[in-house]
DNA sequence: TAGGAAGTTGACCGATTGTTCAAGCTTGAA
DNA sequence: TTCAAGCTTGAACAATCGGTCAACTTCCTA
């Protein structure tokens, strides 16, 4: 990653493990930081880097604004730190990328898991959309290592599923291209789906809809031969 | 649009319908106007509205600072004007979803289209997504007015292709919604796919390869019978 | 229970933000 | 040739930017 570690202020005696309930300075610590990684995630999301000011994201938090200097330690760190939470989210779902499934139950799941985090999850999507369009500038090393190799990978698998005959010629990297596409659109512009839908934000149905679509577009996409 | 007009601040002489070359206070002011466009829409692209400063526009644009507020008075309206201008190039391509052709052509054509317009003109999308994230409020009266009605008149084409026996069931508004995330997303995270490639950038291989698939998914998606 | 580390916060820093102003320059019409 | 309208621009505006500081309170530990 492009950041120093965060978790290197103060010693930080961690995890807690159990589900203390809600006492101790590491707890303290740790409903603060989460505090204002949550408002930041909001706040990034809607405007960017550079767009968003530390004193909107202290308001949303509730916290004065030296207290997010005080657990982190300047503005491009606790983006780093919101990114980093969101690489895991991000990667998720591509493990259901696997040689030994099916085809048809592998390209459906993953389609369902990430319209899935869209509707649950909208703002990681659209922060980490608003951090690509920028140029990907704080994620330049994730993409070209960890996010490359794993992608190398599952064009492997999908590569595999094509000599098998499980499915028709297709390129790997750029079907997982239009997976992506396909739904994070959902979350990134679900401001223009719901306007052009004409409804208030993107109900239950409208995911309905979306998932069967997607799936459809991708399953008859690839000609998946169901079964054995 | 959510912006007063931009040209009333003098009169505007408009137009010079010949291609005359180069002179005249509306030659003057047309050129400049040119010039800070087209560095907004860089910054803009890449910044999003509130992040985008007007110095480096300027400084982009080879212009001093207030010479920005002569031709557009404030920050506001240079990006209402920047959006204008993206609106048509966004809705071009959508005229080739006409009831009398053929899906399969219309549907290639249409994908190529949109994916050579992710290819030339990368930043108008880009700043068109950065604004739709943002929760789209600047272009909010034209999604659910003139983009709302138009997804509706395309809409019925696509239902009437169904009806017709020539394509599969599907909805046709998430169809839409699926091939602007197919294409757009060449633009919008050019940086991601070239990474994940290996790429400096996006070349011509890259998007032929992206045509073939995104055309393969949405042609058999739909199960276009080839016509005649 | 005393001491000190951890956490909180109002006030303030220089730099940058969008915008305004007034003074000067250029140019086309009379 | 005149001169006002159009265009240019350095200087400066209040507001906000990210970040610092020192004084304060809270709470664990020895």
């Amino acid at each position: 990653m492009a950041h120093g570690d965060v978790r290197s202020l103060p010693a930080r005696r961690a995890a807690n493990g159990k589900g203390r309930p809600a006492n101790g300075r590491a707890a303290v610590r740790e409903r603060n930081e989460a505090k204002i990684l949550k408002a930041a995630e909001a706040v990034f999301a809607r405007k960017g880097f550079s767009g968003a000011s530390t004193a909107e994201i202290a308001r949303k938090a509730k916290v004065p604004k030296p207290n997010l200097h005080y657990y982190f330690r300047t503005k491009r760190l606790l983006y780093a730190a919101v990114l980093e939470r969101i690489l895991e989210i991000w990667l998720d779902a591509l493990d259901e990328i696997r040689p030994e499934a099916e085809p048809a139950d592998a390209l459906a799941r993953y389609v369902a898991r990430k319209l899935e985090s869209s509707r649950t999850l909208p703002e990681p999507s659209r922060l980490w959309a608003m951090e690509l369009i920028g140029g990907a500038r704080h994620v330049q090393p994730f993409l070209k290592g960890r996010l490359r190799r794993l992608v190398q990978q599952k064009s492997e698998v999908i590569r595999g599923w094509i000599a098998a005959g499980k499915i028709d010629e297709i390129d790997p990297a750029h079907l997982l291209f239009g997976l992506w596409a396909l739904t994070q659109t959902y979350a990134d512009f679900a401001a223009q789906i719901a306007a052009v839908l004409g409804k208030d934000r993107l109900d239950d149905a409208v995911f309905a809809a979306a998932t069967r679509t997607a799936t459809q577009l991708v399953l008859r996409g690839v000609a998946v031969r169901s079964g054995r």
